[in-house]
DNA sequence: GAGCGTCGTAAATCATAGTT
DNA sequence: AAACTATGATTTACGACGCT
């Protein structure tokens, strides 16, 4: 009864966890340009005035959504590095 | 400068493969729990341990394999088979 | 209560390892 | 050895939920 349970399971890929996330627009990768610019203003502070995103959007021809969440990303993606690498520095 | 750190960290993108018994251990996970193959933070750190990585790569495994499989169940068919029967043995000792 | 924060994730893409 | 495929890692884009 347990092996008929597993393979009832495994037979049933209806099981949910499949949602197509239909509405979302579809991932653009960015130009060199535009990460580079972004990394610079990273660098330059971690976290983004109203009016810099302005600016920064309008420079790179982003709209200001894609800038904030591309500063959101930025700084998962260093708190990352950061644990997985505690320590070691240039 | 920083051209120069992204290049480094894009090294860090070299990889390996994991192991067999690794890979063994995810997969065991995975289709045990294949209505729900989302391990909590402390499964991936004990699953982390047994496969000697990082928890990063238990969860990069994870979101590569819900994708993959959900892409192309059929192509995972016979491995799915394979680890039914394998956790099915291993319900009945 | 609009707005930006983190966290976990989907999906696409990248870069390389492994195979044919 | 050059295609081709598998696989681990990284990059965009959100939803859910928190804080102020």
């Amino acid at each position: 009864s347990v092996v008929e349970k597993k393979e009832t399971d495994s037979n049933n890929p209806s099981a949910n966890w499949i949602h197509a996330r239909s509405t979302r627009k579809k991932r653009c990768p960015y130009t060199k340009h535009q990460t580079l610019e972004l990394e610079k203003e990273f660098l330059f502070n971690m976290y983004l005035t109203r009016d810099r995103r302005y600016e920064v959007a309008r420079l790179l021809n982003l709209t200001e959504r894609q800038v904030k969440i591309w500063f959101q990303n930025r700084r998962m993606k260093m708190k990352k590095i950061n644990k997985d690498h505690p320590k070691d520095d240039c | 400068v920083m051209i120069l750190r992204s290049r480094f960290l894009d090294a860090r993108r070299k990889r390996r493969n994991f192991s067999k018994q690794a890979t063994e251990v995810l997969n065991e996970y995975f289709y045990s729990h294949l209505s729900n193959p989302y391990p909590s933070e402390e499964a991936k750190e004990e699953l982390a341990k047994q496969c000697g990585i990082t928890v990063s790569q238990v969860s990069n495994w994870f979101g590569n394999k819900r994708i993959r499989y959900k892409k192309n169940i059929s192509k995972f068919q016979e491995e799915a088979n394979i680890y039914a029967v394998k956790t099915a043995i291993g319900a009945t000792q």
